[in-house]
DNA sequence: ATGTATGCAAACCATTTGCAATGAC
DNA sequence: GTCATTGCAAATGGTTTGCATACAT
């Protein structure tokens, strides 16, 4: 399924939300969607912002993007992910695979990689709740910084 | 095995740690341990600060009480959560079976689950990366909000 | 015309940092 | 005695809130 396609599709899905739930369709909502869906990968709320101004040249305010960002996950069109304590990080829900994060303990970097398809039927064990996704988060240490974790028991062991 | 049991191995455990990397051993390390291991399931820095206080009587600054979970991370006694923006959580990392974190993405609530069992061969793939843990975060509406829910949407609707 | 959405600035709050006093080694 | 650790208070920074203005309906 190419790109362009895949925006006509959630801008319509997003229509859709905003209609049902009588929210303004305003500018700044279809294009902060649309930034959003012209780039793959994790952004967070600063990448957004300026990217959104270089690129697009739309110039959105923060609240604006808090505001629009809290509708999009609402509507399932974007997925929050908070990756240790820094800030929450987001990601398109549609045309990205489903993927687990692999994320480094000590220096915080995120790797991705193919999801193990936790089993529709496993899922399906889960009563009164509704699904809408779910993340797979493997927490440990890089080979760079397991590395530096290595030198610095050396030197601890020579004092 | 009983609480008892693990509570003198994960001490001799952090013994063993603090001893490695030259660190002092205080008797708030101790404490914290302690009092992590009298419970089961989530706390945060807030419930912990206080907690250590009523049940034990035993007063710790915030700071060493970030200072010295920094440590029980990293030697793997206890995990941290981020569930959403709210606060970290933390649970001890022994004698707590693997769980799923069901985390309804309205209300916050977070349920608990029997683990899926992410088979370790499936770990094994992952290259260049020393695992410690896992988390699997399911994202949903629980039954009482998404009732919240249509109720909402039904009110919309009328308008 | 009405009231939601935007944008700014100020507030919030968990966490971090700086620093003097304490105490483990 | 030395230097890591503690505890306090102040700083930080992502996010939220309050409010006047703009604009979708």
């Amino acid at each position: 399924m190419d790109n362009e396609k895949i925006r006509d599709q959630v801008r319509e899905e997003f229509v859709e939300y905003l209609t049902l739930h009588k929210h303004r369709k305003t500018a700044e909502r279809y294009a902060i969607l649309d930034h959003i869906y012209s780039t793959k990968g994790h952004f967070n709320m600063d990448s957004l912002y300026n990217s959104m101004m270089e690129e697009a040249s739309f110039r959105v305010s923060r609240s604006t993007l808090y505001n629009t960002m809290e509708l999009l996950i609402d509507c399932g069109l974007v997925v929050k992910h908070q990756f240790g304590a820094n800030a929450s990080q987001y990601e398109r829900a549609y045309g990205n695979e489903n993927h687990d994060h692999i994320i480094c303990i000590d220096c915080g970097v995120v790797r991705e990689s193919r999801s193990p398809l936790l089993s529709s039927t496993q899922l399906k064990k889960i009563t009164k709740f509704t699904v809408s996704y779910y993340s797979m988060y493997i927490y440990g240490v890089c080979s760079k910084c397991s590395h530096a974790r290595r030198m610095k028991l050396n030197r601890m062991r020579k004092k």
